[in-house]
DNA sequence: CCTTCTTACTAACTCGCGTTAGGAGGGAAC
DNA sequence: GTTCCCTCCTAACGCGAGTTAGTAAGAAGG
């Protein structure tokens, strides 16, 4: 059998065979009577290759019939172009991971790309089969998502692409990163009691070796200085992050002879402990205690009883504003390591 | 200029041009000094061409040295199968909808598959592009997952492509599906109070028109009635699925003069209300009133004080089930327009 | 009527890889 | 010394697109 026996054309009318493709631009190109290129210069939209209105409405409404989709995988291939993205974050064990990507996906869909999500459960070697993955995919960048606010790490790997990191920052401070402003947080939250009259004003902290603490901390002792306030340090106690670490902490806080009149809880967590641990000693809130938040946690800082006001964390713009600092990556603009911070905006309920 | 003379090949050295490039099966197959065609005999396993250990080791090695890494579009393109599947959800507006990616996800790297992610958030237009986009990187099969249990109406596109409904089902019934088995957890949310020896058992519904609701209310009769207590309709009341509605429908149970003992909501947002209902009432939990839940949303069972005995729904088990489903589908098996239920665990905390 | 532009298109190459048909080389059987 | 079979490997296509260089046809200018 010759070779050119060997090669049969299978034809590509309809009755074919089993595993039925979708038509490619060829298929356009044989209906529209041009030829495969012109397809792709309408398709594509190139305005440099002179193609009359007529021939364009021919090609485009033979697409239109046939139903034609571009195939992305010989897209990229041909154009040495992707147009996807890469987000590599903890989706379960973050319910607020999801905003990342949300922001994230907008944003990048807005200009034309498409983001591509790998979950790492917080296993190194998921995250890294999963990075591994896109890289195969030929992203153009990558979004490093962190569940919380803190130095991570990140695997080698994730230098072989452009990348941004966000909710996080380099520990090296080798790469650019898009960070919450703990600090104007935690300085809004504070100046929102103040408003409100309120001058003994507890702070339950979190861990204080985390950036979260440091910074909402700085915020509150921040406001305060702006309104002339000393800082009372047996205001400060700390909790575990946890509702018994706010109820135990609020606790210490309201058995004291002269107990404050606010309480700005390092979480939404603590401030569920805060709430149970002010509602057992007969106080109601905000009247006899105003609580302030952080992170607003939708389940509970919209549930509770009243509704917590609280500080929200703007994961949405963080995954957006990583788009943007990767696109500027990726068309070649040197953006350094820096470390951008977006507002933490504060959210009014009825707990003050 | 001769044709000849402008195709000009670009040397594969190092110090190329800009855009560097990864290696290339080309590349590995130089280096290890044999074809192209035997460097993807051995990458791929390929056990019926005979490559001796030998070879097949200088080629890994080589494809190691050079950090080769296969390009999944080109191969997608050659292969004429992606290994992709795909998923679209509404993943920011449901919490939960993660557990569903992530059961799903596992599920699909274990057979070698990889899961895109679509966000559609409710916004048909969302959807519609979402799902447009998936298929142009020609997925093999779709998930289509909705964030509560209900009968849906998938757009049209869905059906170019094998697909299968996560949490929710055709209402046409024509293509198979996967939900939580509502019944099973209701009945067993019962049985678990019934054994705790109750027999007043409140029950605050949901929405009566939703699937979820009939299911569970119906559960709660079936175990009833095989312990030969009467079901007692005005112990059954509405709520509105949230917990203001659930701190209403509580009050209502609480406040006859026959109160039940034990109540079982509808979900945990209605059991949050409910808590605070009888705590108001200075009654304690479960002391004098037990409480159970469904949804297991960790953030209010796991939280609330005493910790929630709870319903689970298995998210990641239907996401898991419903890619074995799509691979049986893809493999040409027909597996009809089945709705396959998946069981709800009880979740025992310190409610009841 | 012949040149020179435009205008409107196309042939042919390329991207990175899977795959099929076949070929070179060596040993065993006749 | 053929012939035959195995083992090991490769040439050459094709997947579905983007892109470059070039050409045919008509218009404009001389």
């Amino acid at each position: 059998m010759s070779t050119s026996d060997a090669r049969v054309r299978r034809p590509r009318t309809e009755g074919d065979g089993r595993a039925r493709r979708g038509p490619t631009m060829g298929d356009v190109a044989e209906r529209a009577g041009v030829s495969r290129t012109t397809v792709s210069f309408v398709l594509n939209d190139r305005a440099d290759a002179g193609i009359p209105d007529e021939t364009r409405r021919r090609v485009i409404d033979a697409a239109a019939a046939l139903g034609y989709r571009p195939n992305a995988g010989a897209r990229a291939l041909a154009a040495r172009r992707s147009d996807w993205y890469g987000i590599v974050t903890e989706i379960v064990t973050a319910p607020f991971a999801v905003d990342v990507i949300k922001g994230a996906q907008d944003r990048a869909l807005e200009q034309g790309k498409f983001l591509l999500i790998a979950s790492s459960e917080s296993e190194v070697a998921t995250e890294a089969a999963g990075i591994e993955k896109l890289l195969e995919q030929r992203i153009e960048g990558l979004l490093y998502a962190a569940t919380w606010h803190r130095a991570v790490h990140v695997p080698d790997i994730v230098r072989e692409v452009p990348a941004v990191l966000v909710n996080c920052f380099d520990a090296d401070g080798s790469l650019p990163a898009v960070v919450p402003d703990e600090v104007g947080g935690g300085r809004r939250a504070t100046q929102r009691l103040l408003d409100a009259g309120h001058t003994r004003i507890g702070l339950v902290t979190l861990d204080p070796a985390i950036p979260a603490s440091v910074g909402r901390r700085q915020g509150y002792e921040e406001a305060l200085d702006a309104a002339g306030i000393p800082v009372d340090t047996s205001l400060v106690v700390a909790g575990d992050a946890t509702a018994d670490g706010g109820y135990s902490a609020a606790s210490e806080l309201l058995d004291r002879a002269d107990r404050p009149t606010a309480i700005f809880c390092g979480n939404d967590r603590m401030a569920m402990g805060a709430y149970d641990a002010i509602k057992e000693r007969g106080l109601t809130i905000p009247g006899d205690v105003a609580v302030v938040g952080f992170d607003n946690q939708e389940l509970i800082a919209a549930y509770l009883r009243p509704r917590l006001t609280t500080v929200a964390l703007p994961f949405q713009e963080m995954g957006a504003r990583g788009v943007d600092m990767l696109a500027a990556l990726t068309a070649g603009q040197s953006i350094g390591t820096e470390i951008v911070t977006i507002d933490c905006p504060l959210l009014e309920r009825s707990s003050v």
